[in-house]
RNA sequence: AGACCCAUGGUGUAAUUGGCAACACAACAGUUUUUGGUACUGUCAUUCAAGGUUCGAGUCCUUGUGGGUCUACCA
C-alpha cells in the first residue's frame, strides 16, 4: 500500500477516510454533470477543478456526461462549447464524452423494479393537485388517491406512459416514500414524467423521460462513481439519492456537497447570463466581460490563472464571495512571466526631440520580457518625433516625487534615450499639441556614459513607424460587486453603462504580427490579447486586465 | 414555522484534531528597479454572543444570535 496523499479539505479527508476502509478496492472516479443547455461559467470551472484534480489527487479520473433528461431545453451545440472549454481549461475526461439519455433504457428497467417492489407508483393527479398533496415546510402531505394501486397495474399503466399511450401531463410515475417527511423531496417525488417531444440524442424514441432525481444519482451508479461531488443546494437530494441507492440495491456512490464560488461582478445565473445575451447587453456568450469560459477566455484569461484561481479559493461548506482584485492577481501573476512587452500609446500626444537629426532614424533593442531571457529582444524603430501617452505629461514644472514629463525634467524613453523636456505648444482651449523636447546622445540604453539619473521611464512609439490598432478597454459589467443582492430591486439596474469603450491606440510595428491567444503586455498599461474580431487590415485587443500602480498622482 | 447546513481579520482559506491564531489577496509604510510592473521587507484578528467542562478552548457541551438551503411533471 502506497502513503496516502494528505487531505486538504473536507472532501479530500472523506476519501482518504473511504480509500483507508478498502472501499472500493481504492478506485476513484469522479464525474462532471452539465446540463447542455447553456455555457459554462466561473462557478462550473469551480465544479470541474474540484472534481478532475481531486480524482487526478488520488490516482482516479473523472467522467464527463452530459445530463439531458429535458428534451425541451437541451441542444447539441452546447455539448461542443462544454466539451471546448473543460479541454481548454486543461482537462481530459475519461472515455468519451457520456450523456444520461445513453442510460434511458436502464433507467426504465430500474423504474420497473422499483414498481415491482411496491416502492413507487402511477400517479393520475394533476401537477397542482400534486403539488396540493405534498403540503409545505410546517405542514405535513397527504396521499395520493392513486398511492394504493397494485403493482401489476402500476407496472402496466407504466409500460403503457411508454408506450405513448397518454397525454403530456396526464400522468406521472411517483416514488412510494413517506407524505409527512420533514424533508419535501421524499414526500413520494415525481420520478418520471410524460413529454412528447423530440430529444437532441434519442429522437422520438421515447415520450417518457426521468427527472433529475431519478437520473442523476442513478447514472452515477451506472458509471460507478465513487465519489459525486455536488454543490451545497443538493444537500437534501443526498436523502433521495440514497433512499433509491438502497431500495434497488445498486452501485453506492457517495454524493459530497461543498459551497458554490461567488465572485465580485460576475453572474452565474444561466437564466440571466441568457437575459444578457437575448438582450444584447454584451456581445455574445464569449462576451470578455461576461464570467463565462468563452468570455473569460476571449478577455485573455490564461486557463492556468482560472485554475490557480479555484484551487486557492478552497473548498468549505460557508458561503463565500470572491473578491475580484483575487482573479486578476492569478491573472497577472501567469501574464508576467508569460506575455511578451510591446509599447502602445493609448492616448496619443507627438513629442519632438528637436536635436535630434530630421529624417534620421534608428533601431533599437528591447527585452521581450524581462522575467524570461529566453524570449529574447526585438527591434524598435526609433525618430525625431514619437508619440506619448497624454497622461505622462503635466504642463507645470512638478515637484520631485513626479518621475515623469514636465517641463525641465528628465525622462528616459524606455530602451532608447534619456530627453529633457523643454515644454509644449497648446491649442486655443489649452490642449497640448506638442511636446519639445532635447535628447542626451550620449544616454543610450546599453551605452549610457551620460551619468544623468532619470528617476522615470515611459513608454513610445515612433510616429513615423508606428501603427494604427483598435483596443477594447473593459471595465466591471456591473456597478455593484453583488447586483444579485439587492431585495426587490433587478440586477439590471446595476449594468455600468460605460463597461466598454474602443479607442485607437499607435502601437509598435511588432504589434501587427501578433496572433490569436497570444498574451501580451503593452507596458507600463496592462495585458492585452488578439481579439477574435480582428483583421489584417484592423488589428483589434482586448484589455485583459491592467497594470497593479502604487503611484498616488 | 419545520428539517438540514454554516459561523476565524476588509476578502478567502489554515491551525499537528484541546496546547502561544498561519498563509494568500486587499490596504498601508518602505527597499530594489530602464515598466510608479515584477521581486523583497514591515504593519494590520484574542476566532458571532453568553454560560459551562478543563491546568489550558477557534477546536468539546449548553443556550442564544446571525446567515444559507428546501414547498418545479428544471437540473
Amino acid at each position: 500500500m502506497s502513503t496516502l496523499p494528505e487531505a486538504d479539505n473536507f472532501i479530500e479527508e472523506f476519501i482518504v477516510e473511504d480509500l483507508k476502509n478498502g472501499k472500493h478496492d481504492g478506485r476513484i472516479l469522479t464525474r462532471f454533470p452539465p446540463e447542455p443547455n447553456g455555457y459554462l461559467h466561473i462557478g462550473h470551472a469551480k465544479a470541474i477543478t474540484i472534481n478532475f484534480e481531486i480524482a487526478k489527487k488520488f490516482g482516479g479520473s473523472s467522467n464527463l456526461r452530459m445530463d439531458d433528461t429535458n428534451p425541451s431545453t437541451e441542444e447539441t451545440h452546447f455539448v461542443s462549447s462544454i466539451e471546448d472549454d473543460i479541454k481548454w481549461l486543461g482537462y481530459e475526461w475519461a472515455g468519451e464524452t457520456l450523456y444520461t439519455s445513453n442510460y434511458f433504457g436502464e433507467l426504465y428497467e430500474l423504474a420497473l423494479q422499483l414498481i415491482d417492489k411496491g416502492l413507487a407508483f402511477v400517479d393520475d393527479s394533476t401537477a397542482a393537485e400534486i403539488a396540493e398533496q405534498k403540503g409545505d415546510i410546517d405542514r405535513p402531505g397527504i396521499n395520493s388517491p392513486f398511492r394504493d394501486r397494485p403493482a401489476t397495474e402500476n407496472r402496466d399503466l407504466f409500460e403503457r406512459m411508454k408506450g405513448g399511450e397518454f397525454a403530456d401531463g396526464s400522468k406521472v410515475l411517483r416514488a412510494k416514500i413517506d407524505m409527512t417527511h420533514p424533508n419535501l423531496l421524499l414526500r413520494d417525488p415525481v420520478l418520471y414524467r410524460i413529454k412528447h417531444e423530440t430529444h437532441h440524442r434519442t429522437g422520438d424514441e421515447w415520450c417518457i423521460y426521468p427527472l433529475y432525481d431519478f437520473a442523476h444519482g442513478q447514472s452515477d451508479s451506472i458509471e460507478h462513481i465513487t465519489h459525486s461531488l455536488c454543490s451545497l443546494e443538493f444537500r437534501h437530494h443526498r436523502d433521495l439519492y440514497n433512499w433509491i441507492i438502497e431500495a434497488l440495491g445498486i452501485f453506492p456512490s457517495r454524493q459530497i456537497e461543498f459551497a458554490r464560488m461567488n465572485v465580485d461582478y460576475l453572474i452565474t445565473s444561466k437564466r440571466r447570463l441568457k437575459l444578457l445575451v437575448d438582450q444584447g447587453l454584451v456581445a455574445g456568450w464569449d462576451d470578455p466581460r461576461l464570467g463565462t469560459i468563452a468570455g473569460m477566455r476571449r478577455r485573455g484569461y490564461p486557463a492556468a490563472a482560472i485554475r490557480n484561481f479555484c484551487l486557492r479559493t478552497g473548498v468549505t461548506k460557508r458561503d463565500n464571495q470572491q473578491e475580484f482584485d483575487f482573479l486578476e492577481h492569478n491573472v497577472r501573476e501567469v501574464l508576467n512571466v508569460s506575455a511578451d512587452r510591446y509599447m502602445a500609446v493609448l492616448d496619443p500626444v507627438k513629442l519632438v526631440i528637436t536635436n535630434y537629426p530630421e529624417g534620421q532614424s534608428e533601431s533599437l533593442s528591447s527585452d521581450n520580457n524581462p522575467e524570461d531571457a529566453s524570449r529574447g529582444q526585438r527591434e524598435i524603430p526609433f525618430g525625431r518625433e514619437i508619440w506619448v501617452e497624454r497622461e505622462d505629461y503635466r504642463k507645470e514644472p512638478q515637484n520631485r516625487k513626479y518621475y515623469r514629463l514636465a517641463p525641465e525634467k528628465d525622462v528616459r524613453l524606455k530602451s532608447a534615450y534619456i530627453i529633457h523636456v523643454d515644454g509644449h505648444e497648446e491649442d486655443a482651449d489649452g490642449t497640448v499639441t506638442q511636446i519639445n523636447a532635447t535628447y542626451y546622445p550620449d544616454s543610450k540604453s546599453g551605452e549610457d556614459t551620460s551619468e544623468i539619473k532619470a528617476k522615470g521611464t515611459i513608454h513610445w512609439v515612433s510616429v513615423g513607424q508606428g501603427i494604427d490598432v483598435a483596443v477594447r478597454e473593459y471595465d466591471k459589467l456591473f456597478t455593484d460587486p453583488t447586483p444579485m443582492d439587492h431585495e426587490g430591486r433587478d440586477f439590471l439596474e446595476f449594468i455600468n453603462p460605460n463597461s466598454v469603450t474602443t479607442i485607437t491606440a499607435k502601437g509598435e510595428p511588432g504589434l501587427a504580427d501578433v496572433v490569436a491567444d497570444e498574451a501580451l503586455q503593452f507596458l507600463r498599461k496592462g495585458y492585452y490579447t488578439l481579439d477574435k474580431d480582428s483583421t489584417k487590415e484592423k488589428v483589434i485587443f482586448n484589455s485583459t486586465c491592467g497594470l497593479k500602480s502604487s503611484w498616488k498622482g
